[in-house]
DNA sequence: AGCACTGATGTCAGTAACTGTCATCGACTA
DNA sequence: TAGTCGATGACAGTTACTGACATCAGTGCT
């Protein structure tokens, strides 16, 4: 006899995701949450920080593959080389599968200026350990922040087209396709 | 015979960065801030949509810089090349004088993730104004989005090295240093 | 002077996000 | 079988934020 369902984690993050979805952030309370979780609102804390950390904190995983992409590129890929690698490496966590779920998230956290900065913050976060990373790699500064924050830029973009109406392209092309545009600022 | 002191607004900024530097943001409650420039907090929320917006509701001048001075940059000019002109236009603002206060709230800002977070959305809609004036150009994207963020970056980082302990040289300069990062980015 | 009107502010009650603390009780362990 | 542990519930408290209405010095009009 089991005294709780198991994963509470898993069942808040998918009843927020409804919720935001159905009748929008503002107008779910964390205690909804917690309600169609079969849990206590004190429980949704125990697990996020805050109401919109339900919506992100099960994203290391492909902050983690940013990361070790970029550490295991070849010792002798220029900078720019290594964040190609990164991206890479976590481009592959969304396949064509994903992407309806994907496109349902973003038109939430469209919706939502507070979960638009916490998105922002949490991408900020892979660029500093990218940038880190190329620094270990002895990248000197300030060419490491700014080839992280120009990959993650790019990621970014690419990420938007791939979940925009009508986009039929995969993401790594799209990553591909950002990637040549920003080499080309420079030639142009 | 005034009913009320002028620039209730100002006040407030004031109070609420003095507050945030002496114990820290979380420490400091709105009816402290509102207390301290003389008004109630019903009043503060009149003027700042919430508590972290009264550390950035001036900014809207630097913003425009950045756009307009991407707008008038001369017809022939790259994408980066305009973005270098939005740069430029925007870093006259920052004059050494000034240099001491940014530090004052920029460590502020450090020190709290809400504070970060504000910021780089601001920056983010700073980066969508630039990447609309680049697309009113005739940049295409994704050319125009990934210049616009790698223009923001390089500001970003460029600024942060700027305020950092010991460091002699002046913002323009260290833009300088990260445009020309970033254009070598694409050779190396 | 008298008077309506405006606009910045105060007052107050209410909601909801978050936090600290202690109680509960199946499951595991000695 | 007793004791401990860990996930959860219960509950009170603080504070950010909002809506509705009251106040009243100044302004312009008659």
């Amino acid at each position: 006899m089991v005294r709780w369902e198991p994963d509470a984690a898993g069942r808040l993050r998918k009843a927020a995701v409804e919720l935001f979805a159905e009748r929008g952030v503002e107008a779910t309370t964390v205690a909804a949450i917690a309600e169609r979780a079969g849990v206590t609102e004190r429980t949704f804390f125990r697990y996020f920080t805050d109401k919109r950390e339900v919506l992100f904190s099960d994203q290391g995983e492909f902050a983690s593959r940013f990361v070790i992409g970029v550490e295991e590129a070849p010792a002798d890929a220029s900078p720019l080389d290594a964040v190609t690698a990164g991206l890479r490496a976590g481009e592959v966590l969304f396949a064509p599968e994903r992407r309806e779920g994907a496109r349902v998230r973003a038109t939430v956290i469209a919706a939502n200026p507070g979960l638009q900065e916490r998105e922002l913050w949490k991408m900020a976060g892979v660029a500093d350990r990218m940038a880190a990373a190329l620094r270990e790699r002895g990248v000197a500064e300030p060419a490491a922040t700014i080839a992280a924050r120009a990959g993650i830029a790019v990621f970014s973009t690419a990420f938007a087209d791939w979940i925009a109406d009508g986009q039929a392209r995969e993401l790594p092309e799209l990553v591909e396709d950002g990637l040549r545009a920003l080499r080309s600022l420079t030639v142009a």
